[in-house]
DNA sequence: AACGGGGACTGAAACGTATAACTAATACGT
DNA sequence: ACGTATTAGTTATACGTTTCAGTCCCCGTT
């Protein structure tokens, strides 16, 4: 490989001088025009590749950023890589991928990155508990931290998540233009992001003059088929008579559950029951009817959690620790309404 | 950052003994087991944590694995990098994602591989033209390459891809002993991975001893959903009175929109028609009836992807140029059949 | 008693870059 | 003509490791 010393030596100056020329942020020191130009040249005459490495380890920091999440949305996941990988190239920065599982951190995941001198991390869709641990270690080592999800408020990093109150409200206002007052709701699990969803439902309905009975508003689980059958049978079973003409669902798979059930149940869609996904996933389109449902860009939130953690690990010193702490910051991405053919006026009864 | 230096000073050694303790190969040099007890004591005092950038630095291998992928199979590409994680953290490799989209590959992307001393590369469903793209470049630097698809034989790399054609065949003989005569097939656009199912289609089909009319062998599109539905279709109306009791479908996608048109035409299913689909991804179970589906393994094709490119660099120089060229090395992942509610014997007329 | 040999460890030289500190040469105001 | 700035470079050191080439000492052999 060709280092900057071979290139120095073609072109009769010292190594500094090349360093200054090609490294880039040669602000610092006055290079001739006519010096520049001949190391250009050289350095692609002879087709020298910087080495990043090298870099790394002498100016201390990695330029590093580790990737930590898990496989459960992964179309979530990779619209938001690609954000965050956008972000990242613009400031020559690299993506790692260091975890993909969903339940616990093991000490060698926090050795690797360690060992990496990450430069900051991006954590997407975690349990609590592997949430926990790992913000304990950033922490402990001062390594600068953004959490894509609908986590509690934390004290170290960054948190960025989709405006699911106005994503919610969206959906309530689309549906009661339509004419619908008979409204429901089915969510995951409570705890991470189902919570959330769900009080923003209370809300956005209350705020249009509507309340739903107890057994319209209920907590199901985000990807098995059968608790959410379940649950959806049980919904139809204790509305007797007064079934809800619409049914709003926090995710996208339980709308398409919910579909499907109700077709069983001999229900013409959307024309006797409307019904909104949520995330605007490949599966929403592929519906029958296609859902409508609500776009959460999760590209832009790799984007703003890719450029925050850059920001933060540029302020910190030569030796890679953050500057400022940022202490909770909130960053809510805007959310917006797809509307498709699942969605319809009430039935005249 | 805790050094070798600061432990090698607090356990009255030299920082050569602590790399010899700490550097894992150290077969070559006898230290006493005392002396070993104490350094790693100091280490574990000090919370030491090896520098990898160091590490790679002097050694000249950087155990940086690349992934060069495209957005578009998002789900079997989780599968994939998870594998392939797998693999990279038993061998302390690392994986990073450089290159999210499926066409062109641009300078930036190749000069990000080079100066970061790629020590192999994995590409997964990328376009011929990027794919020719990388395969020039990691030749001409030698870096050990795999790709996980079904693309032509190459010259340099690793070729992994599942078993298509032992999976179409799967997929026939469950239709057959079901008691299927009259098969159709939909599949994506030629020329990547659909090209290889149709011939597996007609092959399979063959060796039960049937064949298929033109009509019932489609060209379609892998994601579009108009252009599916037309085909489709098209593909109904052409049959006139004698339809197919069983459509062959090379993606899950497709299968859905099969299941859609073949509802809206008032046929049953699976009583009137099966249909199958190919992946299994999360689609699948999500479907109405859910679909029998051929399940690809690809966690399995990210382990062994990663082994091979590792192994190839583990025994290249200490410079990082690969040793062996492996030249199409040709791996086939064996495929399995879900059983699921999209089959059904045919009609009895 | 001299010698060979091996076990246990140390010294020092890389690896490729960034950058602080220094130098030489030129320009400028008086 | 002289001191001072400014420009355009160079020299040398550091980053944290791996690893080659010694060094030292003790033990067994002749």
């Amino acid at each position: 490989m060709v280092t900057m010393g071979d290139v120095a030596a073609r072109a009769g100056v010292s190594q500094a001088t090349v360093s200054f020329v090609l490294g880039g942020s040669s602000d610092r020191l006055k290079i001739s025009a006519q010096t520049r130009e001949r190391v250009l040249a050289v350095a692609r005459e002879l087709g020298y590749q910087r080495n990043q490495i090298a870099r790394a380890m002498v100016t201390g920091k990695s330029r590093i950023i580790g990737v930590l999440t898990a496989p459960q949305a992964s179309e979530n996941i990779i619209n938001i890589l690609a954000g965050a990988m956008e972000t990242a190239n613009e400031n020559e920065y690299l993506l790692k991928v260091l975890h993909l599982s969903y339940d616990s951190i093991d000490d060698a995941t926090i050795a690797r990155c360690l060992e990496w001198r990450l430069a900051s991390a991006l954590i997407v869709g975690l349990s609590e508990e592997a949430h926990a641990r790992l913000h304990e270690a950033f922490r402990a080592n001062r390594i600068p931290l953004a959490v894509i999800d609908n986590v509690p408020p934390t004290e170290w990093g960054v948190r960025i998540r989709s405006d699911d109150e106005e994503g919610i409200a969206q959906v309530i206002s689309h549906l009661t233009a339509l004419g619908h007052r008979q409204i429901a709701y089915i969510g995951g699990r409570p705890g991470l992001l189902s919570g959330w969803r769900e009080a923003s439902f209370r809300t956005a309905l209350a705020a249009a003059g509507m309340v739903a009975p107890p057994h319209w508003i209920r907590q199901s689980s985000w990807g098995d088929q059968r608790i959410i059958e379940a649950d959806v049978q049980a919904m139809f079973q204790q509305s007797g008579d007064t079934l809800p003409t619409a049914v709003v669902c926090s995710a996208d798979t339980i709308a398409m559950v919910v579909l499907r059930v109700a077709r069983a149940r001999g229900l013409r869609l959307p024309a006797d029951l409307s019904v909104t996904g949520y995330s605007n996933g490949s599966l929403s389109g592929f519906a029958d009817p296609p859902l409508t449902t609500v776009d959460q860009s999760f590209t832009e939130m790799g984007r703003v959690a890719a450029a925050h953690v850059i920001a933060i690990a540029e302020r910190g010193d030569a030796r890679g620790n953050a500057g400022d702490t940022v202490d909770g910051l909130d960053i809510r991405i805007p959310t917006r309404l797809i509307e498709r053919g699942s969605t319809a006026p009430p039935p005249p009864g």
